[in-house]
DNA sequence: ATTTTTGTAACCATTACGGTTACATACTAA
DNA sequence: TTAGTATGTAACCGTAATGGTTACAAAAAT
């Protein structure tokens, strides 16, 4: 995965649609809930709708909500939508092709590359945003 | 994983070592088939040090050599030597903590990231840096 | 002694990222 | 139909991370 925070504020994104399942949600009120700005949130929108996770309606009274069932949305469904395929620094990795070695490696690297990635993936896809919004409704109900 | 080629850098540095395992190799050389400067392959070599994957000698026909059998020498090993365990963006994410959402979500994300990074962990480890070095000499041979 | 090589510190340019302002577009509601 | 609200996007800024480079002290061989 990468450095950067856009897969932590897309679940974070979608989990607080599950919790306002019933009303379309603008951007300023999920900015609020993050911390950070609306530009920001809608940026990381413009992702999860083109993956149609997500539907927008504009206007007074708009706002963001789900496309689908919680349940049918999974971690993978997400990382896929807003953080693109990382490289694993191959971008800048250009050996020297006349070292038997340098030659290769690349081709090597990238299977290798490509596999624990999926394996990531995989993990990411046994769980649902519908259980991460389980999960904190279950620690709201078991602190009272 | 994350944006930098330190891994990959990395693992073509063992690779090479393993390619030439019965002399010291002095970075400069390295650092020819990597194409890259001396000294980038030297910080790297300074993490795989720590980790007591390679050993190094100073001086006139010094340089690195593997501190071990190649059998021995899992990509997670090199993984974990070189590159710090990601943060997955939590760093620049602090949600607001008197929203119900916003106060949990980050644990709960800890936990889901845990898991997706020890599977893909778990990937890496499958393969050693003698199997990479196989797969060069595969691919050498095999196209004469 | 001279040469070679590691080990590190310091600095630079490039890039990526999040945050912010601005504004056109589109839709609701009255 | 008009006023208000919200999306969608472009543009720009400051900060941080990264790879590359120069420089140089320490250590070892020949």
């Amino acid at each position: 995965m990468a450095g950067n925070s856009r897969f932590a504020v897309s679940v974070h994104i979608l989990a607080y649609l599950t919790y306002r399942r019933d009303v379309a949600v603008p951007s300023a009120e999920i900015a609020a809930s993050v911390d950070t700005n609306p530009v920001v949130i809608r940026r990381l929108l413009g992702a999860l709708l083109k993956a149609r996770l997500v539907t927008a309606q504009k206007g007074a009274s708009g706002g963001f909500a789900l496309a689908k069932a919680p349940e049918k949305i999974s971690l993978r469904d997400i990382y896929r939508a807003v953080d693109p395929t990382p490289d694993y620094g191959m971008r800048h990795f250009a050996p020297n092709d006349e070292c038997p070695v340098g030659a290769r490696i690349s081709a090597i690297l990238a299977g290798a590359f490509a596999k624990a990635q999926l394996a990531m993936e995989a993990e990411l896809a046994r769980t649902t945003i519908a259980e991460v919004h389980g999960q904190l409704h279950a620690v709201c109900t078991g602190k009272r």
